[in-house]
DNA sequence: CGCCTTTGACCGGCGC
DNA sequence: GCGCCGGTCAAAGGCG
């Protein structure tokens, strides 16, 4: 929690976790999902986003995905937001309590993803956790869904989060 | 004691 | 039609 590099240490770097996010996106529907860099306002810009959907969302970000599953809405399509951070721990707490609810071997990669839901009563956020089989401190971070009640932690303890997250948010 | 993680099974979609 | 694959369920165990 202590060692981490502040920064993404080069360009190219991010370069080539996007490219690798893309290719993966070959398989059909994951190239709806919506990849978000923490650049310059990177994460801070996208919370604001998260928070309020009548904002950024209805820009256009607000891409549907297929979702026929059988619980939820079945028409429905609920936009995903992925996020790539640089951590060393799987964990990244952005306040909200999850609950881990599966996990699963990627293909192409040697580390597993984890699916998390919000145990809020009524919400029905999801996440799941994935790392890159290359860059191990890098973590996709991918939502789905937007809450609808406050955060449990406290925003000081939220800056710690983010100061652990270590985004790109330097430039 | 209650909440959470773990883990294998199950299910639906999609490609071949 | 069949098999693969990603996502979810649910039982059981763990931990504070």
């Amino acid at each position: 929690m202590e060692n981490y590099s502040p920064i993404c240490p080069s360009s190219s770097s991010s370069h080539r976790e996007f490219s690798l996010m893309n290719s993966k996106s070959t398989t059909d529907h994951a190239k709806e999902e919506l990849l978000f860099q923490g650049k310059n306002n990177g994460f801070l810009g996208l919370m604001a986003s998260m928070e309020t959907p009548s904002g950024v969302t209805n820009n256009g970000f607000e891409k549907e995905v297929k979702s026929c599953k059988k619980k939820a809405e079945k028409k429905i399509k609920k936009p995903r937001y992925a996020f790539q951070t640089r951590s060393q721990v799987d964990i990244l707490d952005d306040g909200y309590r999850w609950r881990k609810y599966g996990q699963k071997a990627v293909k192409n990669n040697k580390f597993s993803r984890s699916y998390y839901r919000c145990t809020h009563q009524g919400c029905n956020v999801k996440k799941q956790v994935q790392r890159l089989c290359k860059d191990e401190e890098v973590v996709v971070t991918t939502y789905e869904g937007m809450h609808s009640h406050p955060i449990d932690k406290s925003t000081d303890n939220f800056e710690h989060i983010l100061s652990q997250m270590q985004i790109y948010a330097s430039f």
